[in-house]
DNA sequence: CTGAAAGCGCTTACAG
DNA sequence: CTGAAAGCGCTTACAG
C-alpha cells in the first residue's frame, strides 16, 4: 500500500499499453478482448508489484453498482441485532458485498432519512428491521426498483420481500407451555406500537387464552413506549397492581430485561412465584436466566433466507424485479430444566 | 425518489443555467461564486422539487472523501463490540460519517484483506480492535497516511492514535478485591495470544499474588485458543484438575460465558463455592450474574475519544498528521451485593 | 487482436 | 457575476 494511489493508467504506461487494455485483463476479460496471453500476463506482474488497488469509488460510479448493503435496524446493540448483523456480514460477504449499518430507534424520521442516505450512496440493496411508521418511507423506496427485504417486521400492505419469524406461532407455543403447566393468571407485557409483529403476539396471547377457556383481562396487559425511559418501574407498577400473576410473558427482549430487572428488585422468585417467558432472546438469556423459557428465534436461518431474498432479486434476468417472496421461520420455545 | 435519478445537470437544463452554477448553490458556495440570491433561490427551490440527492459516489471520486469509516473488530456481535458499534455509529455521524465494519474473528489475514478493502472503498479513517498479528498489516496501512485509531488492542511499537482501558489496572482492581475478601487459590483463565491487552492482564494477575505474598501456581493459569471449538469442555477439566481453586479470574468476556456454562455443568456454586470475576464485561452480565463480580469498560467513553482521536486526524491543518496519542480510560469495579 | 474515445456525476480551478 | 472545460479513475461500446 503505497502513499499515493496507483491507477491503471500508471500500469499502462509501464506496460505500454492504454488503460482499456489494462482494465480487460483484470477484469478477466482478455478472452473477449482477444488479448494474447503473453501481454495479459506482463500486465498481471506489473499490477502485481505496483500493488494496484482498484478505486471501488470509480468502479460504483462507471457501473452504478457499490457493493454495498443498506443494513437498517433498530438498534444495532441489542443482542439480536448484532447477531444478525455477524450472519448477515458472513453470508453477504459470499456475494462480495458489505454492509452499512444504521440504527433507527424506532424513530421513523431517523429511518426515513437512513434510506434517503444509503440510497445516495447507491447502496444496491437494503435489509431492514423497520420502525412502525417506516411504511412510507419503504414505499417511495420501492419506487426506486432497488432490492429490498424486510426482516423481522413487515407491512401486509407492502409488496416486498421480507424473512419473519411466525410471531404467533412463537406466542402459541409459549402459552400452551404455560396453560400446560397450569398457569391461569398469565400477564403480557409488548410495546406500545401498532405493528404486525407486535399486534399478531398480542393476539395470539389473547387467542391461546380463550382457547383454554380463559377470559382475557385487560388489566393483565401492559403495553409499554419504546422511548420510555424508566422501562423498569413501568413494569414494577404493573406487577405491584396485579399481585394475582403467575406468569408473565415478555413481548420481546429488551422489556424482558427491564422486566427481569423488576422482578429482581421486587424480590419476586422465578419460576415458583412467577413464571417468566420471554420472546425474542438470545444465547445470553439462555445462560443466564435458566429459570425463564424462552421463544428463540432462528437468528443465522433468518440472515440466510434474507440474503438469498436479495440476491434473487440482483440475479433476475428481468433486473429489477420486485420480489414479493416471504419466508416464514419457526420459532422454536427454549424449556430450561428448571423451569 | 424517483426511478431514474435526478443530476445536477437535470437541475442545470431546467434552470437554464450551467451545472457548476448547481453545484456551487448546492454547496452553499453563492458568495464566493457571487451568484445572486434570486437565482440560488431558484435553482434551490427546483432541485428540492426534483427531489435531486447528490450521488455520494460521484462526490466520493471527485473530492476523494467517501465520509465511510472503517471498523474493524473481533466480531461484531459479541456485545462488548455490538455496544461500540452504536455508540460510534452515534458519536460518527455528527461528523457525518458512516461505519462499514468487518469481523476479522482474530485471523490476522482476513484483518489485512479487510483493510484492503476499506481501503479500496476509499475509507476516511480507521477504527480497529486488530487482532494480535495485525501489527504488519496496520503498519502498512500506516504508509498511507490514512487517519487510524487502535481501540481496545495496540501495538506498543507502533506509532498510532490509540483508545484502551487501562487492561493492568482492571485486573489490578480485581484481584485487590479477591484478596481482601481472603480468597487465595485464584485462578486465571485468558486467551492464548501474546498481545499487549492480554498480556498486561495476566502480569497484573501474577503481580498483584506476589504482592499479597502468594507464590503463582502455574497450574492455577489456563490459556484457551480463541479458535478451539469447546472452551467450555476446556474449563471444565482445568476446573477439575484444579479443585483447590477458590476465586477464578476470567481476562475476557467470552471465555466467562463458556467459564459460567462449566461451572453450572459441575454444579459449583458461585460465589460459595467459587467466587469469579470477569473483565471486558457489559450490561448483561450485571443483570444476569449479580454473584459475579465485574471489570467493566466504560464504552461510551471508548466511543466518545476514539471519534476524538480519529476527527482530529481530520481537522489538522497538515493534514494528514498522524496522531500518536494514547488515551487511557480507568475501568471499574462492578461489585454486586450479594458477592 | 489493440487503441481511442466517451461518459458515469460530480467539483474545482480558470477564463471572461 | 456566470460559463466552459478539465478531470477524479474507472468501464464499455466501438473503430480499425
Amino acid at each position: 500500500m503505497k502513499s499515493s494511489r496507483i491507477t491503471i493508467k500508471d500500469i499502462a504506461r509501464i506496460a505500454e499499453v492504454v488503460p482499456s487494455t489494462v482494465s480487460a485483463v483484470l477484469n478477466g476479460k482478455e478472452k473477449s478482448a482477444r488479448i494474447s496471453s503473453a501481454l495479459s500476463d506482463k500486465i498481471k506482474k506489473i499490477a502485481d508489484d505496483m500493488g494496484y488497488q482498484p478505486n471501488s469509488m470509480a468502479v460504483s460510479l462507471r457501473t452504478g453498482k457499490s457493493r454495498i448493503i443498506g443494513l437498517i435496524v433498530e438498534n444495532i446493540s441489542n443482542p439480536f441485532f448484532a447477531l444478525l448483523a455477524k450472519e448477515l456480514e458472513d453470508e453477504i460477504y459470499k456475494y462480495h458485498y458489505r454492509i452499512l449499518y444504521c440504527s433507527t430507534e424506532n424513530n421513523d424520521e431517523k429511518g426515513a432519512g437512513q434510506i434517503k442516505m444509503l440510497y445516495n450512496r447507491q447502496a444496491d440493496g437494503f435489509i431492514i428491521a423497520p420502525s412502525s411508521g417506516m411504511n412510507k418511507s419503504i414505499k417511495q423506496l420501492m419506487q426506486t426498483k432497488v432490492p429490498i427485504v424486510l426482516i423481522d417486521r413487515y407491512f401486509p400492505e407492502l409488496e416486498v420481500a421480507s424473512t419473519l419469524v411466525d410471531n404467533y406461532k412463537g406466542v402459541e407455543l409459549g402459552m400452551k407451555h404455560l396453560i400446560e403447566k397450569g398457569y391461569k393468571n398469565i400477564g403480557f407485557i409488548s410495546v406500545d406500537i401498532n405493528q404486525a409483529h407486535m399486534t399478531e403476539r398480542e393476539i395470539a396471547y389473547r387467542n391461546e387464552l380463550e382457547l383454554a377457556g380463559i377470559k382475557p383481562n385487560e388489566k393483565f396487559q401492559l403495553k409499554i413506549n419504546y422511548t420510555i425511559e424508566n422501562k423498569k418501574e413501568a413494569i414494577k407498577k404493573f406487577l405491584k397492581e396485579n399481585s394475582a400473576l403467575d406468569a408473565v410473558f415478555f413481548a420481546t427482549n429488551y422489556l424482558c430485561i427491564a422486566g427481569l430487572e423488576a422482578i429482581a428488585d421486587l424480590e419476586i422468585q422465578i419460576p415458583t412465584q412467577l413464571a417468566v417467558i420471554c420472546f425474542d432472546d438470545h444465547d445470553l438469556f439462555h445462560l443466564f436466566s435458566p429459570k425463564i423459557t424462552a421463544v428463540s428465534q432462528p437468528i443465522a436461518e433468518i440472515a440466510k433466507s434474507a440474503v438469498k431474498l436479495l440476491v434473487n432479486q440482483f440475479d433476475t434476468k428481468k433486473y429489477p424485479v420486485r420480489s414479493k417472496e416471504q419466508i416464514l421461520l419457526a420459532p422454536k420455545l427454549i424449556v430450561r430444566a428448571s423451569s
